[in-house]
DNA sequence: GTCTATAGCTCGATAGAC
DNA sequence: GTCTATCGAGCTATAGAC
């Protein structure tokens, strides 16, 4: 079926939108907040800056776009891991390995977290967004965690938001992290034999973690 | 004994370097280095802008400067810690309890750290000062854990590289994240409560991670 | 205190679909 | 005529530097 001439236009004002995102993530991720420039995002675009004006307000409005934008991806990613017929040790150590392998492929992800941290989340405590997409990423975890626990694998007690602290605090930090710890010792703690080396640690960590 | 008027001038300067020091190291761990403000440094101070590009030439000097001592302070407060006539499970408890405390005292240290990583660390890659304070506190690790092993207290075949990546990123990530990770799951992760919680986890989790 | 570059931001206008 | 997406030029404040 062949498109309206306002469909057509709507779509080009969409992908224009995408485009200016796409461009000014990276480069808020590489400059962060103060350090992007808006001249130098707009003439990476194929369009202008007055349109980054037009549809995003200011250079603050942008930037929460970007954040809302980065968490969307990276939720969206976690939500196509199905475990609910998987065996629960077996289950979580897939949770473990998907994350440690997502966060290492989305950099761009966590250094948006590092500088909004860096702005003491004063953006992402606008964004009702962004709350709402990260509740339902506790509950999967929750249902691995008590399905684990009434077969007798884990240990109770736990809250399952501290397990996600833990697995998030390894696979993070061994992100953000990587240049100044490779830098003050000496190893290249990126290389991929030292990556599999810190995968397989991460998962035995969280795992001795919750043995009975 | 009283001192010449030379000793007292160079007593000044060293004062001013330290105080232009004190506040450059707030600012740039408030708001980065693209965000921190010369003017806003330079106010703060006793002394005047002028004094600033004397001293250390330019932003990034100043920066790199503040970078090096917010590293010394950390290493020196580590120094004080003596555990050769601790017994080693004890003193691995006493080690990780004390980079719990001290980074979550410390909390521009670890803002200047996040900052450097989103600069990649190039800035920590041009001071041969600051791997130099890193390397010793490995050694430290080391013995406690090499007295560990041998007692059969703790598994052989950890490095103590890797031992300390993990203690590193378990505080470390207590403090970076606390902003995101409050605002998303509606806690406060930084409460009393929920800190002392935080501190047991992370002393059983590195306990677990290298028990036999 | 002063200089200069440049940052974020805005204005006026236009082309084309309805 | 109206509305939407777009553009180039230019304004104003302020940053780093000396």
């Amino acid at each position: 079926m062949a498109k309206t001439a306002k469909e057509m236009r709507r779509n080009d004002a969409e992908r224009t939108r995408e485009d200016i995102l796409d461009i000014a993530t990276e480069e808020f991720a590489e400059f962060g907040l103060s350090g992007a420039r808006v001249d130098q995002i707009a003439e990476k675009t194929r369009t202008s800056k007055r349109m980054i004006y037009y549809y995003f307000g200011d250079k603050e409005g942008l930037y929460l776009h970007c954040l809302e934008e980065a968490y969307r991806v990276v939720r969206s990613g976690e939500g196509k891991l199905s475990l609910d017929h998987v065996e629960p040790v077996e289950a979580l150590r897939q949770l473990v390995e998907f994350t440690f392998d997502h966060h290492a492929s989305h950099e761009d992800f966590i250094r948006m977290v590092m500088i909004e941290n860096i702005h003491h989340g004063e953006y992402l405590k606008k964004s009702k967004t962004i709350r709402e997409l990260n509740r339902t990423a506790i509950a999967n975890l929750e249902d691995v965690y008590n399905r684990g626990v009434a077969a007798g694998a884990f240990r109770s007690g736990v809250q399952p938001i501290d397990l996600h602290w833990h697995i998030s605090a390894l696979c993070f930090f061994n992100i953000s992290n990587r240049s100044t710890f490779s830098s003050i010792f000496d190893v290249d703690v990126g290389s991929d034999t030292a990556q599999a080396v810190r995968r397989q640690q991460v998962v035995d960590m969280i795992m001795r973690f919750l043995s009975v």
